[in-house]
DNA sequence: TATGCAAATGCAAGTGTTGTGCAAGTATGT
DNA sequence: ACATACTTGCACAACACTTGCATTTGCATA
């Protein structure tokens, strides 16, 4: 049913430079099938009915996260997201998110509409990086 | 130097409906000095030395967000900041703020240069309540 | 100004998330 | 298959934050 191969997780992991352990193809292959991101806890759970240690799985997710496999994302409820980046197109760059307080739902924002603001930014404060929006999405402000 | 008597801020406190306690006067009155939104360390450090117990402003700062008086803000390192509102102009909306990614840290940005992009997004979207831009200061980017 | 009580405090212990030190285990190049 | 460097598991520690409870204190009232 899967369009990608489980070995295909592996090389991924091999070629970002790390070994492609039991743990960590299971880690990237959770995230990779999730449609949300999915916390610490969340992946711990899972895999811990695999026998993986909790401090493993974080420094998986670190680790994951360092070789760009991975995106930390806060969601403003003080527990980091992992989500895997998917090559497939702009997913890779990073951009302007949009968070619902409500329902935690992500959504992509273009960067070019705030590219002006931005670069007006850098000059007087500093470089900005990264941008994060929150608030209510519609389906929850509906 | 002041043009606020320390008297006052008693009276902000208990038209909240709260007491007006040392160690609340005293967070109300850093906060409402401190030109960026502290952390809870922050004031903690500074009250503590005055013997207040880190619980105490946990509590206070807590309660002051409570009535009011105080906004929480999520600045995306996974550590709550606290800022007085001021009611004298546009200070009491939430604006977005600035932190940098080395020193940690924050400033305070100008609302309105936001506000065309983030009406237009709200419309798309969602409501737009909270932005965050992080990235490099000037200070650490020299 | 003295008094009483609810609100607030200090202290300590607890929760939950995230990070680390080290010995033992394992993936990978040769 | 082997050696070696990378990983893991376990336990413990750091950090942000919260809570229980006995004691103290603000402040409304007499």
């Amino acid at each position: 049913m899967k369009d990608r191969k489980p070995s295909s997780v592996k090389v991924l992991i091999r070629e970002s430079g790390l070994r492609a352990t039991p743990a960590r193809t299971a880690t990237l292959e959770l995230l990779m099938e999730s449609s949300a991101p999915l916390t610490h806890a969340e992946v711990s759970a899972e895999l811990d009915g695999r026998g993986v240690d909790k401090a493993t799985v974080f420094r998986n997710l670190n680790d994951l996260v360092g070789v760009g496999l991975l995106r930390r994302a806060e969601l403003g409820d003080h527990v980091w997201r992992f989500e895997a980046i998917k090559d497939d197109g702009h997913d890779s760059s990073s951009h302007p998110h949009f968070v619902c307080i409500d329902c935690g739902h992500v959504s992509c924002v273009d960067q070019k509409k705030l590219t002006a603001y931005i670069e007006r930014m850098s000059n007087t404060i500093g470089e900005v990086t990264e941008v994060l929006l929150r608030g209510h999405c519609n389906d929850c402000s509906t």
